[in-house]
DNA sequence: ATCTATTGATAATA
DNA sequence: TTATTATCAATAGAT
């Protein structure tokens, strides 16, 4: 459309290639809106550039029209493809909703709900599947206990020891009458507060750990690989 | 382009809508693929005409280019809309593989499974909702179990009225020296093989109506509102 | 980015 | 839908 007619091939100089993609981007962007709303057409547009910085135009809602692509593909054939079509494989996302509802389901019915629609078979599956789920969640349950327990034995005799040699450090002060009885309470007053920074660290430690590890198994659980 | 500049607004005759859409859209489709070609683009483009026809066209896939779009999309804002752009809403789809991925994990944490992630709380509120579905689970089973015996019984029931209706007619039959004994073994043929019908028809049938005249499953019957 | 010579797209028409 | 053609728009190459 210029000074001389481009041959339709891959750009090699990469400069170039980002000056033609600027143009012809915003071309083919103006261009589809203008048909959008000239023929009252819902048109999706996305284009990643060969650095892959996204670009996208939507005459409604991106989501919507992916929706309705979705729903129209798995139904009947593709319509028209200009030139190349490689993308034959069946929708992906369209069988998202599906799983999704599904498993959505499943954990209802695991929490007893909508249970109308199974047999006595079936609820016995059921039945089992949530019995060794509970054994297990009680198991997982009881260790963190034992290990909280653990931890805290481990700190109090900790503590005693150091009670023990405070003790010895305090009876080789040269006694005197009522310090005596003063010392007592000083240990004790001593005990408490050790015991309730220990009680503390406990807490925030732990309870720190676990929001960590429950983030990353969210965040990173099992986003695309487990669905391809 | 051509004789005299089209306003960019919707053309209102159907035909010269139509005719334009043809054309646009094919030049539209040409551009988005030339683009890809010389600028190594990844390009996807779906058209819905207003008739709700679909045409499309992907530089690779089409799917592969809607999961990058979602990934993207999630990540970081948009990066460029022409004009118009009335898609801010958060994507859906993005949302669906995080939804069903947390599903999943619920799930498997219903199982047992990966439950490293949780704290003694968490653990908790799972195994309250274990057995709060477990316990449902048992009821729906039961009440299931308990209409099953309710049917058998009324089955029975009605069995044994017929049976009895049955004596009294072989009992006004004429009785003459041995011919008591064979009616008596007939009566009780008859019996069984009553009986094996039943458990027939409560294996295939239990799902059907009791048919006709059951004033005496009153008798035996077990308290209706404990199953509902 | 801005400028133009060209080519390409397309509105009106048939 | 297809074809024609007069125009206008997009853009390749240069600045």
């Amino acid at each position: 459309m210029a000074r001389e007619r481009r041959e339709i091939k891959r750009i090699e100089s990469a400069a170039a290639r980002q000056v033609t993609f600027s143009k012809r981007r915003r071309g083919l962007f103006k261009k589809a809106q203008e048909l959008s709303v000239l023929c009252d057409a819902d048109v999706a547009l996305i284009v990643f550039s060969s650095t892959g910085k996204l670009s996208q135009f939507a005459s409604s809602s991106m989501n919507e029209i992916i929706d309705k692509y979705n729903t129209h593909s798995k139904n009947l054939g593709k319509t028209e493809q200009p030139s190349l079509d490689l993308n034959l494989e069946h929708s992906k996302y369209a069988n998202l909703n599906e799983q999704l509802a599904e498993a959505s389901l499943r954990l209802r019915q695991m929490r007893g709900e909508e249970l109308e629609g199974l047999n006595v078979e079936e609820l016995q599956q059921l039945e089992k599947n949530l019995e060794s789920g509970l054994h297990r969640v009680l198991q997982t349950k009881d260790s963190q206990f034992l290990e909280q327990i653990n931890d805290l034995e481990r700190k109090s005799t900790q503590l005693a020891e150091e009670n023990m040699q405070l003790r010895n450090q305090v009876s080789q002060i040269p006694p005197a009458g009522k310090q005596a009885v003063a010392d007592t309470e000083n240990v004790i007053a001593e005990e408490g507060q050790s015991s309730e920074s220990v009680m503390t660290a406990l807490h925030s430690g732990s309870s720190q750990d676990n929001d960590g590890g429950s983030d990353v198994s969210l965040k990173l659980g099992l986003p695309c690989v487990a669905w391809k």
